[in-house]
DNA sequence: ATATCTCTTAGACTGCGTCTAACTATCTAC
DNA sequence: GTAGATAGTTAGACGCAGTCTAAGAGATAT
């Protein structure tokens, strides 16, 4: 994605389009790594030194609450960020510590028992293995 | 578990009943808090202070090579450990931002499409949503 | 008793996340 | 157009989790 085009998305998603926004958004929303916040911050500190880790964590927030990027939280206190915001599951490869996309249609849930006081609004399934070779 | 049932279950598992294991199996083999490593070392510590941080997780690492513990590996580079695992769900209350046990029979995963050459170990489910009062 | 093997130690290092106080840029009201 | 308010960014400190290493203490075997 060119810079304009970063700027254009960012504008439609009611976000002001400063540079450190438009960097962490030109790498995020290419990439199909999963990185972590930090993994982003080190990445677009490469070429765009004067981001601080504060504004890579911020931003990130605020692209998820703009519906721009999905927040994998894999345990508390570990997240993981993803362009897709199409539904999908992911995998978990333990040997590598790699994370792959599982298609929505690859396995289906149901709720068997009643979870009377829940209101369940979303359901994300991670699964861990490994990858055969 | 009194001091010497724990040098019995130690030595019925061929592990040398050291001071430092024996004080580290009197805590995580009794608790029903699934602590990190960190929080395993930390809480001997404090009423066993000779006790380092390479020596708690050398020692948990051998539990459960010998069959005493079982880790949980949430996330590559986080894992806590379980001395009676039974395998559950989460709930995560959006609200409050709290984490709820989800019986591990209130649901069911069908894997529906095939995932040739994925080795799938463990299924975690994470529901969001609230809480009703 | 000595040589070997096992166990433990302190501390340094990395990764990830959170917070704060201060600074700068941008917008709005007048 | 300037003043004040709001939004955005910064460096750095802190906490938690995990890994590693060099060195030494302790137990065991012969």
């Amino acid at each position: 994605m060119d810079h304009p085009a970063v700027v254009r998305l960012l504008e439609a998603h009611a976000i002001r389009p400063s540079a450190q926004r438009v960097a962490i958004a030109g790498y995020v929303l290419a990439t199909a790594e999963h990185p972590s916040a930090d993994q982003v911050w080190r990445r677009v500190k490469l070429e765009f030194p004067m981001v601080s880790r504060a504004t890579a964590y911020n931003t990130l927030k605020l692209f998820v609450e703009k519906g721009l990027l999905r927040e994998l939280v894999l345990a508390p206190g570990y997240a993981v960020y993803d362009p897709n915001t199409a539904p999908h599951h992911h995998f978990l490869d333990e040997d590598r510590g790699s994370i792959h996309d599982v298609p929505w249609s690859a396995l289906t849930v149901d709720l068997v028992g009643d979870l009377p006081d829940l209101e369940v609004r979303n359901v994300s399934v991670v699964l861990r293995g490994r990858r055969r070779s």
